[in-house]
DNA sequence: TTTACTTTCAAACAAGCGTTTGATATCTTG
DNA sequence: CAAGATATCAAACGCTTGTTTGAAAGTAAA
């Protein structure tokens, strides 16, 4: 009946939208209730009454709807395949490295590699497994021959390293090159670059 | 006069190796103190009384030596530019996956770039830089030609990217493939992949 | 052996953590 | 409005953290 969100939802959104924050910043161990709550303008006790837990919590930021439909968009393109990779790239580099955004899930995901909670287990069924095998798809097109699954799978994780890596080393690119930052120009050149890296060792398989 | 450690000196050597454990485990913030005393068989008080601190113990832990070594020794190779570029990529590897290895100082370094302790400006300084110059200097070699710093370094990236990958991404690479296991077969035909999908790239840019 | 110094130890400390509680306030509904 | 359900709150709980303490044990030299 009623469009606007009771005083009880607003609070859920709050709580889940500084969830998001304190989780990308501090990673699932080192968040704290108490900070996400704080940034929220909720009581200590707000967590555990809505989401049960501290783990509730985070399995309810946890939605890849953003990654999911950058996938869909790359597949629906009729672009030539070497296009289409260009094209996810970019979309996928936009989506790592932008720095206000609403979705924060990538650096949740890039946190949850190197420190898992019991959250992974979810997170690799629904998102990262099904972008392994899209881009294992990808790579099979612009290869444009049979290739053993095994070497599909290391071209994958060729790119997807490239990709990563703007955003796990980011602390220490940081502290090399302390002006470093990522406008959106920035984003396509680096998107643009490992394209380039990658395209003609994949065209190198023919 | 005595060759042999001292008992003090033996707690400190069993804290150190513990420590490395630990800290590769789960990370600077994950590891507790207690527990790395339990592994040496140590009181709770030997970190604090032979290192000041937990942060003492950590930069006591950290050093290169591998690292630095395998740089000299592929610098003072007279094999062709691809050719050490190949067995760079090659060693470190075996360095970043050997699992039952004395040195974890890379894990714990994967772990300081996702989640930045202190220690990360030391290791910044007298490892990850000194890395990072000595791969564009390669990289230059195989491109045999004038290229832009900007460029040198996202080639930088994209191969350090693509090794990392294996040792960031490894819980979920586990849970993917179960099976899998990091040998000296496997780990070379890993390193021979990254090599063979990065020289066609640097051989592009002539 | 005595003396001075170093190292270990069990115990405790203060602070922070996630979570629970029971009272209070705020809504919703009859 | 009144009654019942829902949401918020300050406070506390039980636990773990890194660190400190002061006594006990060990070591080395005179």
């Amino acid at each position: 009946m009623m469009d606007e969100l009771s005083a009880s939802d607003k609070t859920r959104e709050r709580l889940v939208e500084a969830a998001r924050e304190v989780f990308a910043e501090h990673g699932f161990q080192g968040a704290t209730v108490r900070e996400i709550c704080r940034r929220a303008d909720a009581n200590v006790a707000a967590v555990n009454y809505h989401f049960g837990s501290k783990h509730g919590l985070l399995s309810e930021v946890l939605n890849f709807n953003r990654l999911k439909a950058l996938q869909s968009a790359t597949e629906a393109s009729d672009a030539s395949p070497e296009e289409r990779l260009r094209l996810f790239i970019k979309d996928f580099m936009l989506m790592l490295l932008d720095e206000n955004n609403a979705s924060r899930q990538c650096q949740m995901m890039a946190r949850e590699l190197a420190d898992p909670s019991p959250a992974l287990d979810k997170i690799v069924i629904e998102a990262i497994a099904p972008l392994h095998e899209f881009l294992g798809r990808l790579v099979k097109e612009v290869a444009g021959r049979k290739m053993r699954d095994a070497d599909v799978r290391r071209c994958v994780y060729s790119i997807l390293g490239q990709c990563l890596f703007y955003r796990n080393s980011h602390p220490v690119l940081q502290r090399m090159n302390p002006t470093l930052h990522y406008d959106r120009k920035e984003i396509e050149a680096i998107a643009r670059h490992i394209a380039d890296f990658s395209l003609p060792a994949l065209r190198a398989l023919k």
